[in-house]
DNA sequence: TGATAGTTGCTTGACGATTAGCAAGTAAGT
DNA sequence: ACTTACTTGCTAATCGTCAAGCAACTATCA
């Protein structure tokens, strides 16, 4: 694993003030740990690994975080930030629409070279047995959950969403979805073609919600 | 965590044959390291807590297995082939029929007591940036995806699912919407109700699988 | 403006704890 | 007796944490 400092900050251009300073260094430990987080894991990447891959030291993490799991913490609330960034910004017409424009927007933030996307699938990922990171990362789940409620209850007003379907578990569904198919793009970027998901989870979403006419002959 | 030994198994009994004893201590070792590793994830486990869980000594997981990761691959094979023994058990009439019964089965296997189901989900997790276990889990991925394809052709032939529906990207949405709910269920199990999450889900997959009449109006 | 004392960011050395793997030894089965 | 299952002592390596020290910045006063 390549964990030499990608671009040494602008630490000798000019006099930095002290909260200068510390921004910068504090930015480059977050950045440098989403990379290797990322790209090999939580307990496969070292403090002195985070330092060196931000251009400092290996003791600048605990002086800025105290405890590594301060550090992760840190960093989950961080790259959970860049979704609901993301989400905060969709601006469409109705609920049908929010609903698919969210999910777009979670797909895009995974493909990104960003490493925030990836990286909080890993801690995500990490988190299912640690109870320590448990719940910081089921505060996020419950959170993003809440957003796709809000589109629901939005496209139940404006009637772009069945009053069949109920929020709460649906939005469980949704969010268990993405992630899902996040995690198998992950292990296998090549396996499924991405235009095709993206389109036929449309399809699917579309189908769920939508007010159905009903059906000729129901089944048993 | 408790890591001693739940069940000692039955050593004092009888006298065993060799075939005996090396199978019996195999297994042990295997379901002690399922329980360890759902419980407190795989880092988090060491070799002499696996053994001491299963009644032995630190050494043996070496001695039988050769190296952790030897044991893990093997255990991630074990835990997958589970799944599968028990989707093969399903025996209903139609496609759509065997998507639904397929979904349960997953379900019932993740809430099970049995440690399996969720040792599994660890794995899985943790195999997102671990290049030594992501083949084996790429692998199990594609596995599960082809039992959905086939389900789903058998749809397309009984006509219980509409041919509009594309096996291969439906089938990874349906496997992540799977892995996702599990996820949920493991950091937050009280977050969502098991029943409506299980009656929703069955609703969307139908809504997404049944043949639709054309809606009255089209929207934009 | 320029020197000096004080504050804060950052580095380095050291410690304690943990762990996977191995080699040599013991016990159980044939 | 002899193979095979199993144990135990050992080693080398890794890592998180912290205390002490060094360097960069800031405020004060001449």
């Amino acid at each position: 694993m390549d964990v030499h400092p990608k671009v040494i900050p602008s630490k000798v251009s000019r006099r930095r003030t002290q909260v200068e300073r510390r921004a910068q260094g504090e930015k480059a430990l977050l950045d440098a740990a989403a990379e290797l987080f990322a790209a090999q894991g939580i307990v496969q990447t070292s403090l002195a690994q985070i330092g060196q891959r931000a251009g400092y030291s290996r003791g600048l993490v605990n002086h800025h975080f105290g405890t590594k799991d301060a550090l992760i913490d840190r960093l989950a609330r961080q790259c959970q930030e860049q979704f609901w960034k993301a989400f905060a910004e969709i601006d469409v017409e109705t609920g049908l629409e929010g609903i698919l424009a969210t999910i777009d927007t979670y797909l895009a933030q995974i493909v990104s070279p960003a490493p925030h996307g990836r990286a909080f699938l890993v801690m995500r990922a990490a988190a299912l047995p640690e109870a320590s990171m448990a719940p910081t990362i089921a505060e996020a789940d419950e959170r993003t959950r809440e957003v796709f409620v809000s589109w629901i209850e939005t496209g139940h007003r404006d009637g772009s969403i069945s009053r069949r379907v109920k929020a709460e578990p649906f939005a469980a569904i949704l969010l268990g979805l993405l992630h899902g198919l996040a995690a198998q793009l992950f292990v296998a970027p090549d396996a499924v073609d991405m235009g095709a998901l993206r389109s036929q989870c449309h399809d699917v979403v579309r189908a769920a919600l939508e007010e159905r006419e009903p059906r000729r002959e129901e089944r048993q």
